[in-house]
DNA sequence: CCCGATTCGATTTTT
DNA sequence: TCGAATCGGG
């Protein structure tokens, strides 16, 4: 087995590791994933499991897919080594890697709520799934109905609702008495209307497996095995999915199972952010206690950033306490000192950010790869257009008529130096500062995040007629959909309908009602036999979207854009059977996650500190460094937890390969007014010898 | 019921 | 500062 060379002996004993639990817990860029990747991979060459009996959970769909091409080549790798006994390729042994069940805890659930939902009523199969979005309109409409006793802001519900849910409080020990009405009647609503939030894909899994025995083992036989990354950010329910599975019944023996748990998670306690979520770092902390028998390896070698980096970076998360230690080196000694320095605000911040990355994208030496005459149009083709054209517009991002002209630049860049930079910034308002900077200095950057491509008007118009086309009670939908374009049908008609009450419509109303409602009727009686581009196209027809989005104006050119491109994502499900495609696509869209794009776009990239979680840099700037933004002013409330801000600036500072820029501004503008900041903590936490200074 | 004008309130982080 | 929510005239 040629790649375990490529192991340190540590993370050899923890891929070599007998069956059993088996915990690697070690510090940032020690090699966890890669340890993980290559125990799957361990597990499958040696034929101690196939392909298919393992799930591997991760953080973002991107890691999944990076992981399996990984573990497909480790393997393709190995069985070309072993030819003399190829007659046992492993199409004999599963598929390599694409069987591997590998994916986020919601599209994990998602998958086995496909199947199983029904063994669990009202909910049927062809559920839909609610983003935030969503949510927020089912709460509002719940408020509506309420009796206002006094203001409750839909947004403050929509979270404690999340909040229950997520921190797994039981609804009595819910004080105030009118949050729990108004929990009970949004999960009575997201039922009759067959949907489920983000919460619910994990919750209501869990309480299928604790409801039906059987099909909880059905699920243990089928993956015997249970790897999971980034442990320390499960939140409880997680926590539950995972214990369900891997833990071992009476039966288990008689089901071909070994008698204890088959559980291999690797994680960080310092790196865990998703507190705000539910994530519960002491998930990890506790592993040992949970499965006796584990097997506990620990990594101290780092193979990602220099010593410089790591010494600051392990300053730094001393500041929370919280943390258990660990003994993290390289023989990456010394390298470049970080570079500290201090703007007079966000636009100097920028400013500085910007000369930075000229100088370093202007440095050609020892680069045989091609440079390019800066222009405006330099942007490389994406692999995602439809979501790049939604860049725009976005809710933080620069709208397109504030856009200035990227001014062409004299001198050359190198263009992958740039793609070997990002800025990390605690809050995605930040980022706006930054991008006009970029603009006006002539960068090429990619934005990631802040625009979750669905949340355009047009596109999620229609797919709201597609999420009713498969699942007729969506009345959320339907209260989207049945005013594009507008028919004369307003709140008081509409609550009639959804009553089914048409009856007492006024004739106008009523009119409008039967003729949106037979429409939609004929389209879903021939949607079965239509590829999934017909059924939007039908809608586009049927409906006259196209003369609603193309008024003339040049908006409704760039509206009419998105519905095409719409299209072409759609067409990437076009050749799967009803109705699978068309779930696929709508479980794709809501699933889907800005962090998934990083990577696939040239420029440098801008992201929270939050979405660069698992990944690397050669050059990382980290701005805003001021008391209030990192730590945040919400951390520093009472009763909030400011350690998960000290850890938040350590995941920053690790993603690191080289070259490290800490910086802080005197003020700032928030909300059209400025401030004066105070450096934070974090950069006074870093020995002086360590820095530079530079202006 | 529709649409324009004006007021209001939001920024912590995300699947 | 800017987009969403609300209000009132058509
Ligand atoms: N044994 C090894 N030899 C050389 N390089 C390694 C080794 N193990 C890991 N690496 C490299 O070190 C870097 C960090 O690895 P990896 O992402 O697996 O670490 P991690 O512990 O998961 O990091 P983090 O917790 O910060 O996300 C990667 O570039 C990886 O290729």
């Amino acid at each position: 087995m040629d790649f375990l060379k490529d192991l340190n002996e540590q993370q050899l004993k923890a891929v070599t590791a007998p069956l059993g639990p088996v915990l690697v817990l070690a510090g940032a860029g020690s090699g966890k994933t890669r340890a993980l990747t290559y125990r799957i991979a361990y597990l499958i060459s040696t034929k101690t499991y196939k392909a298919n009996e393992i799930l591997a959970v991760t953080f973002t769909n991107k890691a999944a897919t990076e992981m399996k091409d990984r573990v497909e080549n480790l393997l393709r790798k190995f069985n070309n080594d072993n030819d003399d006994n190829s007659n046992h390729s492993y199409n004999n042994f599963g598929r390599p890697s694409t069987s591997v069940m590998m994916g986020t805890f919601h599209s994990v659930c998602v998958r086995i709520l496909r199947r199983e939902i029904n063994k669990i009523p009202p909910y049927n199969s062809n559920f839909t799934i609610f983003d935030s979005d969503d949510s927020l309109r089912a709460v509002k409409q719940i408020l509506e109905n309420f009796d206002i006793e006094r203001e409750i802001s839909p947004n403050y519900a929509r979270s404690i609702i999340s909040s229950i849910k997520n921190h797994q409080v039981a609804l009595e020990a819910v004080e105030d008495q009118t949050f729990v009405e108004i929990y009970q009647s949004y999960q009575k609503l997201l039922e009759e209307v067959n949907a489920l939030d983000f919460d619910d894909l994990l919750l209501q899994t869990v309480r299928l497996f604790q409801e039906h025995p059987r099909i909880l083992s059905k699920y243990r036989t089928t993956w015997p095995y249970v790897l999971v990354d980034e442990y320390q950010d499960t939140n409880n329910i997680q926590y539950k999915l995972i214990k369900l599975l891997v833990t071992r019944g009476q039966t288990s023996a008689e089901r071909g199972l070994t008698s204890i748990s088959n559980i291999f998670a690797v994680g960080d306690d310092a790196q865990s952010i998703y507190g705000f979520r539910g994530a519960n770092y002491k998930n990890i902390l506790d592993f040992e206690k949970d499965f006796p028998e584990a097997t506990v390896v620990t990594l101290d070698e780092n193979y990602r950033s220099t010593q410089n980096i790591l010494n600051a970076a392990n300053e730094v998360i001393k500041l929370s306490r919280e943390q258990k230690e660990k003994n993290l080196w390289t023989k990456n000694t010394g390298g470049a000192k970080i570079i500290h320095h201090t703007a007079v605000d966000e636009t100097a911040e920028g400013m500085f950010v910007a000369m930075e990355i000229l100088k370093i994208a202007s440095e050609k030496a020892n680069s045989d790869e091609p440079t390019y005459e800066l222009e405006p149009d330099f942007f490389e083709e994406s692999e995602t257009p439809f979501f790049d054209n939604l860049i725009r517009n976005t809710k933080y991002g620069i709208p397109n008529d504030k856009r200035i002209k990227t001014a062409p630049l004299s001198h050359e860049l190198d263009l992958s130096n740039l793609k070997k930079i990002v800025v990390l910034y605690r809050t995605n308002a930040q980022s706006r500062a930054l991008e006009e900077v970029f603009l006006q200095f002539g960068i090429p950057y990619h934005l990631v995040g802040a625009v979750r491509f669905y949340e355009r008007k047009e596109i999620k118009d229609i797919l709201s007629f597609l999420r009713l086309i498969l699942n007729e009670k969506d009345t959320l939908s339907l209260s989207r959909a049945i005013n594009i374009p507008p028919r004369g049908i307003g709140d008081k008609s509409f609550e009639l309908i959804r009553m089914n009450d048409a009856g007492k419509l006024s004739t106008r109303a009523r009119n409008s009602w039967e003729n949106f409602s037979n429409k939609l009727a004929s389209i879903r009686k021939t949607a079965a036999d239509l590829s999934i581009i017909d059924i939007i196209n039908l809608i586009v027809k049927k409906f006259d979207l196209e003369d609603y989005y193309r008024d003339g104006t040049s908006e409704g050119e760039d509206r009419w854009s998105n519905v095409r491109e719409l299209f072409t994502v759609a067409g990437r499900f076009a050749n799967n059977p009803w109705p699978e495609g068309l779930t696929a696509l709508l479980e794709e869209i809501a699933l889907y996650s800005e962090a998934d794009e990083v990577g696939n776009k040239s420029g440098a990239t801008l992201m929270t500190l939050h979405q660069a979680k698992g990944l690397e840099y050669e050059t990382v700037f980290m701005v805003g460094l001021e008391e209030g933004l990192l730590p945040h002013m919400k951390s520093l409330e009472p009763g909030a937890d400011i350690n998960e801000e000290i850890r938040l600036a350590y995941v920053g500072m690790t993603r690191a390969r080289k070259n490290l820029y800490l910086i802080n501004a005197y003020g700032r503008r928030i909300f059209g007014s400025s401030y004066s900041l105070k450096p934070s903590r974090i950069l006074r936490a870093i020995p002086e010898e360590l820095l530079e200074r530079r202006n």
